[in-house]
Formats: structure tokens, C-alpha cells, sequence
DNA sequence: TAAAAATACTCCATAGGTATTTTAT
DNA sequence: ATAAAATACCTATGGAGTATTTTTA
């Protein structure tokens, strides 16, 4: 399974049509028939039910959806809090050397590095870390 | 993205080896070092520090890990519900003609129903659903 | 009979393989 | 010197396209 099947089977519940599921899909609608069919293959039973006129998702489909809105939701979370860990608004900050706290600066430094990002943790630590710390809340 | 690069980036995370990640996944390496960096192209950032000798996950690589474990978890989860839902363990049954409560053996044929499926929410109406209702705790 | 899904193919993008080079210890 | 990742190139599986048939409302 991979997450283009829950991306197709979910535009499909969204559209209650192949047709217009491939067509808002960009792909053409024999392709996503057969990637539905092979999900359903692999899962061992059907998401949708087909009459020629509409298309119905049947008990165990609308719960295989209900799981994969939230999952596709996740992944977009998943990239966004890397990305922000790249950028260096999450994770910790640990200052080894609390020397510099002595500069009568430091406060407003600190005060301002906390406001611009405040999900980063902050350590404040001398050798052997048996010193204060400063764990943001 | 699809699965297979949680899948992989996973393996090689759990391994810190490109080598012996792409044995364990019955693949070559160059292919797993090429749909990793795909992957990272795609994020933005580097998941992975390589150095020949030894593999280290990156701060975004570390968020992005955890993230990932969940959502296969997530997916197992999401197939077995499914698969639960399609051999009626779960879902709703609904008796819309209680006049079969007036058999004797009622009672019994309900308990041992509740016994095997109790996950599946039984519920009693007549017509227009006025009814007593009867729901699963 | 007229829509929409299913078949039956064909094609090609890319996942994966092989051979080799580069790099850091 | 060597083990592991990167690079270059090739192969082939399967995702996607086109044409057509089947179905049911």
C-alpha cells in the first residue's frame, strides 16, 4: 500500500464518481479503477460499491477513509514540523558555557531569542552539567 | 511522498547503515540511497549526516522518524479496522422489526450475539424509529 | 439509450539492479 | 587499506494513457 491509493480512494468518497475522481485526480479513469482494485485486492474487500449509475462506499470503506483523511493529515503534519525543526524553531539551544550570562546584556538577548522562537528549549549548563537550566514552559 | 520512503528512511534510521538497510529490505543500496535523497530533495532538508564511516540522523531527521513510525503504525491499524469492519465485528445492525424480540429464545440469541461481536452496536426500532433503543456500552 | 465503470491493450516513467568510483578512517 | 556511500548507467515493473466494451438506470 502506498499513499496514493489513500489519496485516490479518498477523492473517489469525496466525489461518489471514478470519472470525476480521475478527472480532479489529473490521471485518466481506467488507471484509477485499477488502483482502487488492486487496494482492494490487497486489503481483501471492497471500498466501494459500483452500480453503473452510483457509487457507494460500503461499512468497512468508510472506515478505511475515516483512517486515511487522518493519516493523510499526519503526513502534512510530519513534513511541517520537520521543516520547522530544520529551521531552528523547534528543538534545543544548550549553552555550555554560562560565562556569557555574566554579560549585563544577556536578559534582553535571551528575552528576545525566547519571543522569536519560543518552541525551541533553552539549557543553560557548566562542565559536567550540575548547573542551573532554564526549560522553557 | 509515498509509504515506501517512511519505509525506507525508517529501515535505515533503525540500522544507521545504508548498506545493511537496503539488505534488510531485499533491495540494492544505490536505489536506497536515491529514494532517501529524493525524499530529502522533496522535504527540503537533510534527514541523514553520512560520513563513510558512520550514519547519523539529523535534528529534522529525528522529528520526521517518530512522525513516520506513527503513521505506519497508523496504517496497520487503519487496514485492520477495515478488515474488522468487513467480517461485521464492528459497524451497526440494526432490527427494524421487533416483533422478533416477542420469541422466548430472544433474550439468548442476544446475549450470545453481544458475546461475539461486542463491538458491533445492535439497535432495535419500528417503523419511523420511535422505538427503544438498545446500544452498546 | 446514454451515462459511467470495466476490459484490453500499449507506452513510458521510475523503482530497482549492476559496475565502479569516491571518501573517510 | 578498506568498508561504506555516491555516481553512472542500464533494466524492467507497473502506473498511466487510449480505445473499446459492458452494464444498469
Amino acid at each position: 500500500m502506498e499513499l496514493r491509493h489513500l489519496r485516490y480512494a479518498i477523492t473517489v468518497a469525496d466525489l461518489l464518481s471514478f470519472t470525476r475522481a480521475a478527472e480532479r485526480l489529473g490521471i485518466a479513469q481506467p488507471p484509477l479503477t485499477q488502483q482502487i482494485r488492486s487496494l482492494e485486492n490487497e486489503l481483501g474487500l471492497p471500498l466501494f460499491n459500483r452500480t453503473s449509475r452510483k457509487v457507494t462506499l460500503t461499512a468497512p470503506g468508510q472506515v478505511f477513509i475515516e483512517h486515511a483523511r487522518r493519516i493523510l493529515r499526519d503526513v502534512e503534519g510530519m513534513t511541517i514540523a520537520a521543516q520547522r525543526s530544520h529551521r531552528g524553531e523547534t528543538g534545543r539551544l544548550v549553552i555550555g558555557d554560562p560565562s556569557s550570562i555574566a554579560f549585563d546584556y544577556f536578559p534582553r538577548v535571551m528575552r528576545e531569542f525566547r519571543k522569536r522562537y519560543p518552541d525551541v528549549q533553552v539549557e543553560l549548563r557548566e562542565q559536567k552539567h550540575l548547573a542551573l537550566t532554564c526549560v522553557e514552559s
